[in-house]
RNA sequence: CGGGGCGUAGCGCAGCCUGGUAGCGCAUCUGGUUUGGGACCAGAGGGUCGUAGGUUCAAAUCCUACCGCCCCGACCA
């Protein structure tokens, strides 16, 4: 409740190892503390705005029916020399010994795993489709890490996977994710473009790469800037709506520049609808069928056969997520964050005017505080001494949405309330409440 | 892994070239005056100078090795 006591080591510098604005603010409001080379430690104030992303997410997820289970970061390295990626997979997969010296790795992804754990548990068809998700940390050892948590060496991600009866069920599946992400970024309110993508080391032969367009992108994308006005709004969750979804989208050029293509571009795009800019990969999808069922033997029975099921796999990265909101929204201008209401570390603050001599609007500032706690508003109350302007200016940077300030200008039943980079207005308790909660979905 | 750079107080830096036992700004603590867009005055605390070895009467400074971190490239949610 009171900003005084909470672990957020602001600093005035911006750390020197720092080269980009998510990494350098970051730092910079104590949301996260680097440990070693990729390696994080999640700070309340970092921490809090990932668990919000992550709820989302959740949401999401089960609202297509997924299911949420927890496999571990340790894994046995038998199930990957079944599926052949344990020699594939390279120096990437951090690998461990046990003291029975038994070859263990920390998971980079978890296609064996679950996949194990499904032919375990399920037989038959009439089971099918199975949608499992989980969310949990991973582990890639990148030749380079960098830029913070964007492209660090464990990171937090939300990973799904699909298991249907035939091709035509898997790509139902994968829709049905297809259209999980498009409302889950928009929940972010953030504009992330689906493009055809390739399968790398996951492997398979249909993929999406959802991209959110930023300066300080590591991909560079190519697509027709019509792709814009495709929503989503209508869609529903049934083959024909979600199939018409993505060929909405698939339409239109959009791509990276794996599969870029000059000639194709010019050819498939109007001059002056060609987009060529730079994007943040913050989701994957693919399907790749029985790449990974049928080595690893994963099978239902259907009309007397064994049948191998069909897979496709579903990505997020949350923490990575975390800084690609802050490159998405910052302001320039200010060198603030702007946080999205849904995921803001705090929904409001409430800055009180104290002195030492005079606490009465500390005292006003519990009331209010209270009344906001009661309609289920985030707010943390800066009750520290310092100047009033360097209060203000902190919040801003933080990036925390409203601010009710109690100062020289406060009377008792208006309040001054203002929205970050707006002026203030003074307005009732109740019409705050109900400002702030029409903004949250 | 190739190329470049850096390591001195929580953060940003100076000192190193030319060896003489550490300094500045911010932050922190105490007291006071302040408070509407990152205040001011006075005082205080905090550093085995990345680690180990060597040269020297003497090493943050010179030499060697190692470790860590950052940047550019090839690879990636």
């Amino acid at each position: 409740m009171f900003f005084s006591n909470l672990l957020v080591p602001i600093l005035k510098n911006n750390p020197s190892e720092a080269k980009i604005k998510s990494h350098k603010l970051m730092l910079r409001t104590g949301m996260i503390k680097q440990s070693s080379a990729g390696i994080y430690s999640w700070l309340p104030l970092g921490f809090k705005i990932m668990k919000k992303i992550e709820n989302i997410v959740r949401e999401e997820q089960n609202r297509i029916n997924a299911q949420e289970i927890l496999m571990p970061t340790i894994q046995s390295s038998d199930i990957w020399k079944e599926s052949g990626r344990y020699e594939d997979y390279g120096e990437e997969m951090l690998r461990i010994t046990d003291r029975q010296k038994r070859e263990m790795l920390y998971g980079p992804t978890n296609e064996e795993l679950v996949t194990d754990i499904f032919r375990n548990s399920i037989k038959s068809y009439k089971s099918l489709p199975q949608l499992l998700y989980h969310i949990q940390w991973k582990f890639r050892d990148e030749l380079r890490p960098r830029f913070g948590i964007m492209r660090c060496r464990e990171f937090y991600m939300k990973d799904a996977y699909s298991f249907d009866l035939n091709d035509d069920e898997g790509e139902y599946s994968y829709n049905k994710f297809f259209l999980s992400y498009l409302k889950l970024f928009k929940r972010l309110d953030l504009k992330a473009i689906p493009m055809a993508a390739d399968t790398g080391p996951i492997g398979g032969n249909l993929s999406h790469e959802f991209i959110i367009l930023a300066e300080t992108g590591e991909s560079k994308i190519y697509t027709d800037k019509n792709i814009f006005e495709v929503n989503h709004q209508n869609c529903e969750i049934n083959k024909i709506s979600l199939e018409n979804l993505r060929k909405n989208f698939d339409k239109y050029y959009a791509v990276t520049d794996e599969k870029y293509n000059k000639i194709e571009f010019d050819k498939l795009v109007k001059k002056e609808d060609q987009l060529e800019t730079k994007g943040i990969e913050v989701g994957h999808i693919f399907y790749f069928g029985d790449k990974y069922s049928k080595p690893m033997n994963a099978s239902v029975d259907y009309d007397g056969k064994k049948v191998f099921v069909k897979m496709g796999s579903y990505g997020v990265g949350v923490s990575r997520l975390v800084g690609a909101i802050i490159e998405a929204k910052f302001d320039e201008k200010n060198e603030n964050m702007i946080w999205p209401i849904n995921v803001a570390p705090y929904e409001c603050v409430i800055i009180p005017l104290i002195s030492k001599s005079d606490k009465t609007n500390l005292e006003k500032s519990m009331k209010v505080f209270n009344k906001l706690k009661e309609n289920k508003i985030d707010t943390i109350i800066d009750n520290t001494e310092e100047n009033f302007s360097s209060k203000m200016k902190k919040f801003n940077l933080i990036g925390v949405p409203y601010q009710i300030l109690l100062g020289k200008k406060t009377d008792d039943d208006m309040l001054e309330f203002k929205k970050v980079g707006e002026e203030s207005v003074k307005l009732k308790i109740d019409e705050i409440i109900k400002i702030i909660n029409s903004k949250k979905n």
